[in-house]
DNA sequence: CATGATGACGCT
DNA sequence: AGCGTCAT
């Protein structure tokens, strides 16, 4: 399998904070339910429904109250309160627990940014009147290139025919660390009294989780930015070193910089023009040092490049010497960070879109269009009770094991869901074995030759075997 | 009053 | 470095 050859799926998990909160109190699974934040103003701004809701015509955005009046037995789940702030803690620990799982069974994993995605896919499809994207095949190279532009049409042009040889990053960690809150209308800080607490209330939450960071990441942030906007309507973004962290120093920094765009007499505790939204980021992320060996820096064993960026430095860690590092510009714009990869449940419109475009192609999978809907609830049926694994878990159970049906291995029945894929994937590079005619690439595109390495594995290495003990 | 909190990234 | 955009 090389880079042509590969399978890339994408993870997407639906309302994904409902899930969260259905995993602690799995009485309301079925039921329509949201997650909310706040809950004086309306009921609370909904910021995830889940598909129960849906149906009712709940919607992202609404009000607690008027999710309500449409589901009258919509329930409200509320974001944890900290210091008067909504704190999203619970889901990112949560979305950690996936990226553990992720990372202790495949070797490439990558924190989605879809470029290309959304909005710009809509409009292509606006545009070339198409529905699915191998109806793009039809058009030049030209004619996609004069509507999105060189770079884009390029990549585009080889999308559809399957050619897609961005390389998959390992990348799970946020590049920045963040808090913010609004402050509309008659809550808008207006006084250097109120400023001071906020300033000191973000910088908390941020030291907080920055401090967690640190321990799991063996990582620093260098860098502090503010972000206000105020009734004016501008936006201001200022930046200073972070030299230790400390909620005081985080706090004085903000307040420093906020003070600057005060307009009011300095010994007045007014503040003008009042804030409406304020923020504090932190990023520019250094190793901590020595966290590595000498001895892993030499080990053989690691096939995946790991680059860490910093303000001057760049540094990469692989497993060859081989050839130079070719950094050039080319290739960079070449290796534009796509999508993700992920694998594990292959669900929705997405795949299917593909399958279908796949068989106008002959690379199509004959394999039944098997669609692993694993549900957050069986994905995690590691955490939840006894009584929800029972119930989601196939076959016989043995106390822990259970025997899968497949292989006949016995194997622990909280990593079900992902053996379970491990066959699918299985199946896949299998059909894809037998199908060898693959459009080769009319203009190959350069890239690293450390890259191609680790394109150039088999879907069964690509997937790391988890220890049967 | 009031679609909030947070990410990633592109442009300049 | 700072600002704007887009996404969920």
């Amino acid at each position: 399998m090389n880079a042509d050859h590969r399978v890339i799926a994408l993870i997407d998990m639906d309302c994904f904070y409902v899930q969260v909160e259905q995993r602690l109190q799995p009485e309301f699974l079925g039921k329509p339910c949201g997650v909310a934040q706040y809950y004086t103003w309306k009921g609370g701004g909904l910021i995830a429904v889940n598909y129960e809701a849906r149906n009712f015509g709940v919607k992202r955005g609404m009000r607690g109250e008027q999710a309500k009046e449409l589901c009258p037995d919509f329930h409200v789940f509320h974001v944890q309160e900290v210091n008067g702030k909504a704190n999203l803690t619970r889901y990112r620990d949560a979305s950690a627990d996936v990226f553990r799982v992720l990372n202790a069974n495949f070797k490439l994993v990558e924190k989605a940014s879809i470029d290309e995605g959304g909005k710009a896919g809509e409009r292509v499809m606006e545009l070339f009147q198409v529905e699915y994207i191998g109806q793009l095949r039809k058009y030049s190279l030209d004619a996609l290139q004069t509507s999105m532009g060189e770079k884009d049409g390029y990549w585009l042009f080889n999308l559809t025919r399957g050619i897609e040889t961005t390389a998959v990053n390992s990348r799970n960690l946020y590049k920045t660390i963040s808090a913010s809150k609004n402050f509309p209308g008659k809550t808008c800080l207006d006084t250097i009294d109120k400023i001071r607490i906020w300033c000191h209330n973000l910088a908390e939450e941020i030291f907080n989780r920055l401090e967690k960071d640190r321990a799991e990441n063996k990582r620093r942030a260098k860098l502090l930015t503010v972000t206000c906007t105020l009734t004016t309507n501008e936006t201001i973004a200022r930046s200073c070193p972070i030299n230790e962290y400390s909620i005081d120093r985080f706090a004085n920094d903000t307040l420093k910089i906020l003070k600057q765009y005060n307009k009011n007499s300095s010994t007045s505790n007014i503040y003008t023009p009042a804030i409406i939204n304020l923020g504090i980021s932190a990023g520019k992320f250094l190793d901590s040092v020595n966290t590595k060996s000498i001895a892993d820096l030499f080990s053989k064993q690691t096939t995946k490049v790991e680059t860490i960026r910093s303000t001057e430095n760049t540094i990469n860690w692989q497993e060859e010497d081989g050839e130079e590092e070719d950094n050039n510009i080319e290739e960079k714009v070449l290796e534009k960070p796509i999508t993700t990869i992920t694998t594990l449940s292959i669900q929705g419109d997405f795949f299917r879109k593909f399958k279908k475009t796949d068989e106008q192609i002959n690379t199509q999978l004959k394999s039944e269009n098997k669609t692993t809907t694993s549900s957050i609830t069986s994905f995690f049926s590691r955490y939840t009770t006894n009584e929800n694994v029972l119930n989601s878990s196939p076959n016989k159970i043995d106390d822990q094991y259970i025997t899968c049906s497949k292989c006949h291995k016995s194997i622990l029945m909280w990593n079900m869901p992902e053996h379970d894929d491990f066959h699918y994937a299985h199946e896949l590079q299998m059909e894809e074995n037998k199908t060898n005619s693959i459009i080769k690439t009319s203009k190959p595109i350069k890239r690293k030759t450390n890259k191609q390495k680790i394109n150039n594995q088999t879907l069964d290495s690509f997937i790391n075997k988890k220890p049967k003990n």
